[in-house]
DNA sequence: GGCGTTCCGATGCGAGCGCATCGGTACATC
DNA sequence: GATGTACCGATGCGCTCGCATCGGAACGCC
């Protein structure tokens, strides 16, 4: 056995390139030799990894939705101890990435997305890491509202898409410049607020 | 004067085609030749009307921004018979183009909303649509909200960022596959008659 | 009908792209 | 240390891109 090399650490090394490419020049500054040279490696190096730049992208996207559902999870590992209604609050923060370091991440996710709309593979990815986040949102909006006392709670399910939509919505309207990322964190908050204190038997 | 040639309508047909086919390839795979072919006129043309790529793109999202924009205009017109509540819904559903007719548009939409991420002129005119819709609802909410009978009635303006936030978020969910149309309505519906049940003084 | 002006379609150009190829290098094995 | 294999860096290829150029068509005007 001749030399040998850790491919999969090599692929998120490249998966690194492409993320920071991404970031400041779009999806579409992202060729093979600027990825190589970010990487510190030859373009053959790529190409070894990635037999299609098609392939090397959606290997990024992955990479990106679990490092996003890893946080959140990461978040929820240590929520027993607190409240769902923080948990769910925690979540909703860490999937709308807000934070100024969150920024690059912010755009790549964007620019994956766009994509996503007119690539089947991408898209399923990104699917598929909906599905997670939502399932998670459920989960603690479920309970939150129970614990919050309602007779009747409103729809967890639902409450978790209008938080997963609402938090997509204002990364993007922070990407673009309609909002500061202030801002944005002061609408997510009163929305998840209202949640809480809309009565029994409400729609919200 | 030899031949005259209406150029703000030939403008508007190449930005026809430029949204076309960003629908169809997204927006990289938007060229100038291919454009031009679209559009049924020579590349020599189109390199007439814009003297860049990035003219036409820019010139093609303000076609598009003010496309929304007028139609939820259009609807607020008729709007002074009707309820500010339902005035401020069909806005909403508007901006969020849900209806199946409304796919191209949205998918056109999301890939300039990805590339003005990286583009500060085309973040320009995004902010100023965003701005436009933002005063819009602000509006809007105010009037339903008072109408609601509220004491003291929440933040019109955030109730307004919310809903333009929550609009897009849902656009992406359903472009990317993760709700359907159906599914962002009820969401989109489900939001908007919380606010109006929402107890005084509620943050939401 | 010649003329001047405005417009346009075709063509060329340099650059950059994704991908294929291949000779050389590094390393486990014996 | 010879050898076989896995790897990689450099280079080449075919293509397409955005943009520049230019000869000629179209047309109001004298």
């Amino acid at each position: 056995m001749p030399k040998q090399v850790d491919h999969a650490e090599r692929r998120r090394l490249i998966a690194g390139a492409v993320c920071r490419l991404a970031d400041e020049h779009g999806l579409e500054g992202v060729t093979l030799r600027d990825v190589a040279a970010r990487a510190g490696v030859s373009m053959g190096a790529v190409q070894r990894c990635f037999r299609t730049k098609e392939e090397m992208l959606a290997f990024t996207l992955g990479q990106i939705g679990e490092r996003v559902t890893g946080r959140v999870r990461a978040r929820l590992a240590g929520s027993p101890a607190q409240s769902a209604r923080t948990a769910l609050g925690h979540a909703a923060e860490e999937t709308a990435l807000l934070r100024a370091e969150d920024r690059a991440e912010a755009r790549v996710w964007l620019a994956f997305v766009a994509q996503a709309a007119v690539s089947p593979a991408l898209a399923r990815t990104l699917r598929a890491d909906y599905a997670r986040l939502q399932e998670a949102f459920t989960g603690l909006a479920r309970e939150a509202l129970e614990d919050a006392g309602h007779p009747a709670p409103p729809d967890p399910r639902r409450a978790a898409r209008t938080l997963l939509a609402l938090a997509d919505g204002l990364t993007t309207h922070v990407l673009v410049g309609h909002l500061t990322p202030e801002e944005a964190y002061e609408v997510l908050h009163a929305h998840l607020a209202g949640l809480w204190e809309a009565p029994p038997g409400s729609a919200e």
